[in-house]
DNA sequence: CGTTCTCTTGACTCATCTCAAATCTGGTGG
DNA sequence: CCACCAGATTTGAGATGAGTCAAGAGAACG
């Protein structure tokens, strides 16, 4: 279970920073991140507030400290998609193109190590650590896009809401450190309307399709934003994938 | 036509090479395209031939020269998605991890440009001309990935095959330095069942989106594998885009 | 303690899927 | 050149999962 929130101090040395081992700075050795450090500021964004604005210029792009954002991309008409979540130590912007293409959004309180583009992009240029770490993270990201359109074109509601309560719970256990075998507990950091932007439904849709696996005891409210496993396998059985994912000889 | 039939021949010289200038290796300078040289060896795959199975080992990556693949992910129960559309210059397998985790398909005769995993790995990790352009195709790989998501979760039926018609449509117009103002003609290099796949979508709603399409006269069938689009903007409005893409201020 | 926002639930509609059959196509062998 | 076959595509009829519209129940906030 997630604790009261931790009052961030400025990680003034970078060697202190909670992501240090898993951002875009993960390879970089010591002399490197002096000259991070020398360009770095810190934000931070209030829950629901927009931290860039698709099609506008991006003249600051970083790493979430703390936190959850969302990328959404909106058609004409206002049906939206979220096309990305950000989580603590992911990387906000597109070195090498001037604006985002799609709008990034805080959904709880989120704190991020921001570096001027192009004084980013000129330090990368010259740092092979900074671009084998942003290569990699970029296939990681590539790599869960594509796990994602299938949630999107062929699983059923139900389906696509066990695998979202699957991310999330994994990602919790890993964090806390809990076995993830035994009933565990998180919360969920996002609202309904984000979990339908994410599955690609409607609110209503997620409601009741929440509901239908509570009734089925699969899951247990706590409260509206935090849910017990009881048995994750069951729920992995919900997601639709492969139960023996990578067990396969 | 021309007389003597031309016969493809391996591309000896890198320089030579039709996607010298947009595939991985477009920033190498000659001395690294002798070293690129010496590693690779050509492989042509027949239309429906299995490229690559998703969870087995991948012992060569490397470049599309000609021909169009696709990546798609299948659940336990059949049901598949695609995730990927390689085309010329497009590059296949990841860097970093052994194993591919998709299917990769030829959709029509496919020519590869290949190396074995380790070598390129070792020759990437000491050019940076290549870890840079890697880069570079990722993030625009992502892009791509994202604006189907936006198409696979917010789309209706219509608008996906719109959608994708439009793609094709530019594409080609791109390849044959057509404008694409009036009326033009492409070939559909997708069956009916990979065009589903693509768009999360089934055979039968595909063929009847394509049938209301034409009686519409947005398209017209030349025959089932080409199609004429009398006027270009006409099919844009039908994708749900926003048809002033980038013209906003 | 209203006000407002989020979430849940119900009743009905509709887009897309499923199942089934007809038609078209290209390729093969006679 | 034609008959035939297998696969691809189209079309129809009916089922159904998810969307829409509407109302009510909680929670959060000042």
């Amino acid at each position: 279970m997630l604790q009261a929130p931790v009052i961030m101090q400025d990680h003034e040395r970078c060697a202190d920073c909670p992501i240090r081992h898993r951002a875009v700075c993960a390879y970089c050795e010591p002399p490197e991140l002096v000259k991070l450090d020398a360009i770095k500021s810190y934000k931070t964004y209030k829950a629901g507030e927009t931290i860039a604005w698709a099609g506008e210029p991006m003249d600051v792009i970083g790493s979430v400290v703390s936190g959850v954002a969302t990328l959404s991309r909106t058609l004409a008409d206002g049906r939206r998609q979220m096309v990305g979540l950000l989580l603590p130590s992911d990387f906000i912007g597109r070195p090498g193109r001037p604006t985002v293409s799609f709008d990034v959004v805080a959904a709880n309180e989120v704190r991020i190590c921001r570096f001027k583009t192009s004084e980013f992009e000129a330090l990368v240029s010259k740092t092979p650590a900074l671009e084998r770490r942003l290569l990699e993270m970029t296939l990681d990201d590539l790599d869960a896009a594509r796990d994602w359109m299938l949630l999107l074109g062929r699983k059923t509601a139900r389906e696509k809401i066990a695998s979202l309560l699957a991310i999330l719970a994994r990602r919790d256990a890993n964090l806390t450190q809990q076995t993830v075998a035994d009933g565990l507990i998180f919360s969920l950091p996002l609202t309904r309307e984000a979990m339908a932007d994410y599955l690609g439904l409607t609110i209503e849709t997620v409601s009741r399709q929440i509901s239908a696996l509570k009734k089925a005891g699969v899951i247990v409210l706590e409260d509206s934003r935090h849910i017990r496993v009881p048995d994750f396998v069951a729920l992995l059985d919900e997601s639709g994938d492969d139960s023996d994912g990578g067990m396969v000889s």
